[in-house]
This record gives C-alpha cells, sequence and structure tokens, in this order.
DNA sequence: AAATAAATTAATGCATACATTGACGAATGC
DNA sequence: GCATTCGTCAATGTATGCATTAATTTATTT
C-alpha cells in the first residue's frame, strides 16, 4: 500500500470549514487584534452565543488556543486572554534568539538561490520603502512576513510551528511598542544585512547579525516596557 | 517506574481529578510506554470504551495530544500514534541543540549555588553509577531526569514546556535506539563536565559542551536509525 | 469478471441535557 | 457592624443524541 499521503500539505492551514475551525480562527484574530484584549474574560456560554454556535465547537478550539499560549482556561470563572508581562516578553525574546539565528543559519548553509529569495528580498524592500514613507503599519507587517517566510523556508516544521506560536503571543506588545520609539532604522538595515549573508550563503554572519538583530530588539522593547511602566498588556 | 519526582515548586499540573485530565495521563502514558504503539489507529469510541468514559473528555484530551504532537486525528478514521521518523528525530534535535545550551548557559551565570545544584550532582551521579553496573533503564532515567531539573532550574516556562513536550516526542525512539550502542560513557562524561562548568558558573563552556552533547547524540541516534534502516518507529 | 450503483455501517461534528459545584449575595448570628 | 451560614444561580464537566457523510459491502449491470 502506498503512503496515501492527501493531495497538496495544507497550504495555509486550510480552513476545513469546520465550526471548531471557524471559532479558532475568529477567536485568534479577535485577540490579535486586541478586541479581545489582554486581561478580557468571558464564560464560555457567552462566547458560543457571539460566535453563534454551542458550546462544544467553542470549548475545543479554546482547548487549542490554550495549548498556544493565548488564552486561560479557568475553572469557574471562563476563559481569560492572557496579559503579556514583561516578563513574558523576556522569556519569548530568549527562545526566538535561540532558535531562529541558527535556523537561519542552517537556511543559509543551503546556498539559497536568488529566485528562492525574492520574497526575502521583496519584504526587504518593502521594509525600507515603508521607512522611507514612515508608514509604521506597513513596516511591521512587512517585517512580520520576512520572519514569516524564512520559517517556511528553513525546513524544520516543529520549528516554525513553535515559532509561529510565539510570535502570535508577542505580535500584541509589538504593536502597542511600536509607536512608543523612533523610526526602526537599524532594524531594517540588520534585516538587510542578514538577506545580503543569505545570499552569500554564509551561515556563520547570519548567525551572528541574526542574534544581534534579536538581542538588540528585546532590549528596545523591554526598555519600552519597563520606561512607560508597561508590565502588563 | 519511576518515582513520580515533583519539584519543590508549584504543582502547576496538579491532577484536577477530572476525566479529561485522567484521559490525557493514560493515553500519554500508554503511547510513551509504545503499549500503543506508532501506527496505532483508533476510532474515539473505542478509545472512550477503554478508557471507561464517554467520547467527550476523550476528545479534549486527544486534542491537547495532537497540539503537543503524539497523536494525529484523522477526520473519519480516529486517532493515530505518529509515528517517528528519522527525520523528526533530526528536527528535535536541531531545536534542542539551540535550546538547551543556551539556557543552561544562561543559569550557569545565575552563578547556583551547590545547593541548588544538588539535584544534578544526583543525577549524574546516577548515571555514572548506572553506566558502572551497566543497568541501561536506570541510567536512562537518570539522564532524563538530569534534563529535567535543568529545564526547572533554568527560569524559561515556555521554553521548558515546549523541550518537555519534544522529549516525551523523541522519548520513544530513544529506548529503541538505547540498546543498539555501546555504553553510554561519553554521555555520561559529558554530563559531569556541564555540571562542572555550571558549579563554575562559566556560561560559555557550557554551552560549548551542552552544543556538543546535543550534536553528538543527535549524530549517533540518527547513524543508528538509518544504519538499522530504521526510518520510522 | 470488472465496473458501477445502491445499501449499509459507523465515525465524526455538533447540539443539547444535566448533575455537580464554586461564586456571590442575602439572611442570620454575634 | 462584621463575620458566618445558607440559598440561589450559573458555569463547567460530562454524557447522550443525532444528522451528515466517508468508508465499506452488497447488489446490479455489462
Amino acid at each position: 500500500m502506498l503512503p496515501k499521503r492527501e493531495g497538496p500539505h495544507r497550504m495555509a492551514e486550510a480552513a476545513k470549514s469546520t465550526r471548531v475551525e471557524a471559532a479558532y480562527e475568529r477567536l485568534k484574530g479577535e485577540i490579535r487584534t486586541n478586541r479581545m484584549p489582554p486581561g478580557f474574560q468571558a464564560p464560555e456560554p457567552e462566547i458560543a452565543l457571539r460566535l453563534g454556535m454551542s458550546r462544544t465547537p467553542v470549548r475545543e478550539a479554546l482547548i487549542r488556543l490554550e495549548a498556544e499560549g493565548l488564552v486561560e482556561l479557568i475553572p469557574r470563572r471562563g476563559v481569560r486572554v492572557l496579559p503579556i508581562r514583561a516578563e513574558d516578553m523576556r522569556e519569548i525574546y530568549q527562545i526566538l534568539t535561540s532558535l531562529e539565528p541558527d535556523a537561519a543559519a542552517r537556511y543559509a548553509e543551503t546556498r539559497p538561490s536568488d529566485q528562492e529569495l525574492a520574497p526575502l528580498e521583496q519584504a526587504t524592500a518593502d521594509m525600507e520603502a515603508a521607512l522611507e514613507s514612515e508608514d509604521l503599519d506597513t513596516w511591521a507587517e512587512a517585517d512580520d512576513r520576512f520572519h514569516q517566510i524564512l520559517l517556511d523556508l528553513q525546513g524544520n516544521r516543529r520549528l516554525k510551528d513553535f515559532v509561529r506560536a510565539l510570535y502570535d503571543q508577542a505580535h500584541r506588545a509589538r504593536v502597542v511598542t511600536m509607536r512608543m520609539r523612533g523610526p526602526p532604522h537599524r532594524s531594517t538595515q540588520e534585516h538587510r544585512e542578514i538577506l545580503n549573508y543569505l545570499r552569500a550563503g554564509d551561515g556563520d554572519s547570519v548567525r551572528r547579525l541574526f542574534k544581534q538583530h534579536r538581542t538588540r530588539s528585546a532590549e528596545e522593547l523591554l526598555a519600552i516596557l519597563e520606561k512607560y511602566k508597561l508590565g502588563q498588556l
């Protein structure tokens, strides 16, 4: 019997058109965009009502969101959207600083073609353009895109999923702090350099720069959180 | 049978005496011990029957196990215990090689006291003793304990949970391959050295050795998997 | 005998029911 | 007034029911 791999590997989490899936996506969206802000709390029946379905699929979606670290299920009080404390950001950035540079370095060692790197080039160019026109939202989107693409290119699936979950957790804090600092010249520049070394297949340099990139952004972010006493977002 | 060691800290995962919890623990146990071997498949109702409860709590437990990468829920065919392929082990060890050394190095920088390091000393001593008496099971238990303790000591909770999940995934493959190689002198020795540098507060050395430790064990394991054509466990 | 269609079976996805139990406020005692 | 007990209410944890539909088997056609 042949390996019956079903068709295309799910491209972008192809929605299975199931209610659980719908609930999951919608709730995740609400959380990411702060429509359900950190600390928000509601009992399951209320969520179910809002989503127009019964508790069962909502519950299953919540269990997944809990596993991803976005919400907490408190025994008699419903779901709570997890706040992001400075300590959480520290944890997240520690992990990213360990994982991403190594992953990027490994990828560099595969000597990726220009064609393969094109999306990264695009993202970098977009960052530069957005920086020029001081369009922070677009900049943030391109930044995010850069990292996502790199995650996809590097082959480790477990790493990808985990890091993505961390991005999701950190996203809200980044959105809030983004406007509390000057234009991200440095960060943009670093992306450009990392891309150059990727193109050159220079893993060690990629690792070094990426590590520096993450270390610096972590420091900046934490400095802001402390400066504005945003102990909890 | 291992004495269920529980850190003196919070009993975070204290069994909530709920059926979901029971199902989760039991299924996880069955999978770890290969009573439900990789590739094993069964519909939800059958699992529920075996566990003596309805499908609901079983389902919730399965969703958690799926999030942890131990099983797969296939739409009309029930749960499947995920096989571990060489590629999976490669992924897992890549991540461990990035995360653990940095985490251990950070911990070393905190200049842990001898008292704090006592459990690690114990684990290392146990490994040495087990190696001496050629008791592989005890050796493996102590090895696992060493890494678990270090995970607990290092402060990053997200890192801990994730790495633990990876251990769980890799556990089965390690059990199988353990007896296909000579006595782990080298590995034991490395633990001792890492411990020494932890005691000395020498983060850089800890990182370097730990990285080497993981790199080597990954190579050994993969070599065995390929030699015996254990492409899939 | 191969191919196709129809019938059967059974697993999932979801809704709903319900007992238990914690939360919270009212009533009570000091 | 303050602490305590009691009662009500609601949320969870779990069981059960059911429609849908994939998988499988049987029947039918060629």
